[in-house]
DNA sequence: ATAGGGTTAATT
DNA sequence: AATTAACCCTAT
């Protein structure tokens, strides 16, 4: 009764991040049941976690200025057969990215208008940076959160057995790779399109070559459909593709080429 | 156990 | 009154 509503707390929000950035989203349970989250959120459950992630991404997707289109009315049978299908993602970190930027980070001469929000992502991924070398499981994450690709556990799995090797320090190999299997998916507007686009592909080949293939589909269908998200989010995932390609990092390119 | 839908409470 | 955030219930 004299419960009003608990609010989360800044402790609590960032664990949520950092779990799910670690575990991946839908892994609320284990990110729940984690040592390293659990003092923290052991007031929360699954449940919990899942709905202040919902909410969460909700805010961060409609939270740039941008056509408020709200339309949670159903109360209108007649007309208005549907008003448009926008699929939401790029929860992103919430980080302090205002104040004001000094300096530009390296490169990324398009950012320009765009708020890019991969680049918090690929900060976050050079910070996280060990000198043991991120986990694959990590950038996999990454990548599942960024386009809300479907990544089972399984996958992970399979690529942290073979990382255990360390002749995987390969300087260049997957580059010449090209695998454009799916490049036909939908029409290419930029260079790094295909790479990037390559990487996907595969990564996704590797695993998910039954129906989760389809749902990729679907999901790189509507993402075609958001061109600017599109190019930045492509843009992420290029540079993941090159650098790890040069040796800096395990990437899970290399390692679903091994399998492959 | 997770995803989605719907409801209640608090804030503006 | 409208929006947001936490909570609850149901289906898969």
């Amino acid at each position: 009764m004299g419960a009003p509503k608990q609010k989360w707390t800044s402790e609590e929000e960032e664990a949520l991040r950092r779990g799910v950035l670690k575990h991946g989203a839908g892994k609320w349970r284990t990110i729940q049941k984690d040592p390293e989250f659990s003092p923290v959120l052991s007031s929360r459950s699954n449940i919990d976690l899942k709905d202040k992630w919902r909410n969460l991404s909700f805010s961060a997707s409609g939270l740039g200025s941008r056509d408020k289109q709200r339309v949670p009315r159903p109360k209108a049978p007649s007309s208005s057969p549907s008003p448009s299908p926008q699929l939401l993602l790029l929860p992103a970190t919430n980080n302090v990215a205002e104040a004001s930027p000094p300096e530009d980070c390296e490169k990324s001469p398009q950012d320009d208008k765009t708020p890019s929000p991969n680049s918090m992502i690929l900060e976050a991924l050079g910070e996280l940076k060990e000198p043991n070398g991120s986990e694959v499981t990590t950038i996999c994450n990454f990548i599942e959160i960024d386009k809300s690709y479907k990544l089972t556990d399984s996958y992970a799995k399979r690529a942290l057995a073979p990382m255990k090797d360390p002749s995987l320090k390969k300087k260049d190999s997957a580059k010449s790779s090209k695998a454009a299997k799916g490049q036909g998916l939908f029409t290419a507007a930029s260079p790094a399109l295909g790479a990037a686009e390559a990487a996907a592909t595969k990564v996704a080949d590797a695993e998910a070559k039954s129906h989760l293939a389809n749902e990729h589909m679907m999901e790189v269908e509507r993402i075609g459909k958001m061109a600017e998200e599109t190019e930045s989010l492509l843009e992420l995932a290029s540079e993941l593709y090159e650098r790890c390609s040069r040796g800096e990092v395990l990437t899970i390119l290399q390692v679903a080429h091994r399998e492959f």
